[in-house]
DNA sequence: TCGCCGAATGAATCGCGATTCAGTCACCCC
DNA sequence: GGGGTGACTGAATCGCGATTCATTCGGCGA
C-alpha cells in the first residue's frame, strides 16, 4: 500500500508531534514515555531507537521548530518592507504560529522557562538570537526614521516578545480547557496590540515621555 | 536563647522559603523534597507535618504571595494618584517584586505555566484576578480622559503584564549563571518600556493608527 | 526527679516510570 | 525457499524519590 505504510522514514517525526502534543497537554515532567508511544501509536522502546532519553525529545523539539522559526524571522527581516510593516510581520508570525500550532508555541515558551539547567543552557542560545533579530529590525527602522530613536532596540524586542506572548498566554488560559480558545479573540487582541505598541514606538511619539 | 530557637512557630515559613528558594533554581518538579528539607535545615519528614504533600507546598507559596500582591495592587488601584502614576507603579510593583524576590517570581510565573491540571486550575484565577485590577486601573485612564479610548482595556493589562514578564525573563536569562543580573539593567529596561508603552496608551496615540 | 506528650527525625518502604533487551517479524538477497 | 538483517516490540528491570512511621528528644507538670 502506498500510505498504510505510515511506518515510512517519518516515524521520528510521528515521535516529535506526538510529544508536542503531550507535553503541551501535561508539560514535560508530567508526561510520561510511554504516553508519548501510544500518542505516536509505536511501542516504547521504539522512541529509543530515535531518541537517546526523554529530554532528548523535548531538545529535538526545539531545535527542529526553533530553527524554522529562525528562519522566517530572517526572511521577513531581509525583506523589502518597511521596518514598520516588518514588526507587523513579525506579530502574525509569532502569533500565528501560536494559533496554528498551539501546542508547539506552548511546549517552546514553557520550557524554555522550565528549565532543567541543561535545557535552559540549550534553548537561551536560540531564544537570544530570536530577540536579536527582532531587535535588528527596530535599529533598521530608527535608523531610517521611522522608529524613536530614544529607546534601546533589544528592550523594546523584549518588550515587544513579551508582550505578544502574555496575550497568548492569556488567551490560551482564558478559556476553560473544555473550550477552544477562539481564535478570532486572539486577532483582536493581536490587532489592539500592534496599535498600542507601533503607536509607542513611531518616531515623535517621545513628544511628552520621560525618556530618562 | 532568644533565637537560636529558629524553631519558633516558623517553621512552616522558614519551609515555604526554603521551597522558594528551591523550586527557583530547579524547578518544581526536578527539586527533590529532601532538598527542601535540607535548604530548611529540618528533616524530610518534618514537611509532611506541615503540608500534605509536594505539591501542597507549591499551592502555599501562590496562596500566601500572591495574595500580597494583589492586596498591593488594589492599594495602588483605589489609590487618589493620576491614572498614569498608578501604571507606573504597577510596573513598579512587578519589576521590584521581581529584583526583590526573584526566587518567587520565578516560580511564580514560570509555574503559573507548567501547570499540572490541578496548579493551572489554581493558579488561573488568582493570575486573572491580577490581569482585571490592572484592566480596571487602565479603564479608569480611558474614563478620565488620560487614555486613548479604542482599546480594550483587558488587552492593554494583558500587554502591560507580558511585556513586564518578557522584560523581567530576558534579564534573568541575559546574565550567566555564574553572575547575579544586575537591578540596574532592570530598571533602565523598566523604564525604558514605560516611556514606549504610556506613548502607545497615551490620549491622542489613535493618530494615524490603524485601530481598527 | 520522673513519666508523659507532642513535635521532630530520618531510615526504610513502596510505587512509579524511564530505560533495557531478548525476542518477533517483515523483508530481501542468494 | 532459506537464512540473514535490522526495525520494532513490550514486558521486566532498576533506580529514584515521595511518603511513612517507629523511634528519639526536649520540656513540663506533678
Amino acid at each position: 500500500m502506498a500510505e498504510a505504510r505510515a511506518t515510512e522514514g517519518d516515524k521520528r517525526e510521528r515521535i516529535l508531534q506526538a510529544a508536542i502534543r503531550v507535553f503541551a497537554k501535561k508539560g514535560f515532567y508530567a508526561t510520561k514515555v510511554s504516553e508519548i508511544a501510544k500518542a505516536a501509536s509505536v511501542a516504547d522502546g521504539t522512541i529509543y531507537l530515535y531518541f537517546q532519553n526523554k529530554e532528548a525529545i523535548l531538545v529535538s523539539v526545539f531545535d527542529d521548530r526553533m530553527k524554522a522559526l529562525l528562519a522566517l524571522l530572517e526572511r521577513i527581516s531581509s525583506s523589502q518592507r518597511t521596518s514598520e510593516e516588518k514588526v507587523q510581520r513579525i506579530m502574525e508570525l509569532q502569533l500565528g504560529l501560536l494559533e496554528e500550532e498551539r501546542d508547539l508555541a506552548e511546549v517552546v515558551t514553557v520550557n524554555l522557562r522550565q528549565s532543567s539547567t541543561f535545557l535552559k543552557q540549550y534553548a537561551a542560545p536560540l531564544f537570544r538570537r530570536y530577540l536579536e533579530l527582532m531587535a535588528d529590525v527596530v535599529a533598521a527602522g530608527q535608523r531610517d526614521g521611522s522608529f524613536r530613536k530614544d529607546l534601546n532596540p533589544r528592550v523594546v524586542a523584549r518588550s515587544l516578545f513579551g508582550g505578544l506572548d502574555g496575550i497568548a498566554l492569556t488567551w490560551a488560559l482564558g478559556a476553560e480547557p473544555p473550550e477552544e480558545p477562539s481564535p478570532v479573540l486572539l486577532r483582536k487582541a493581536a490587532s489592539q496590540f500592534s496599535a498600542l505598541f507601533l503607536a509607542g514606538l513611531r518616531a515623535g511619539a517621545e513628544l511628552g515621555a520621560e525618556a530618562k
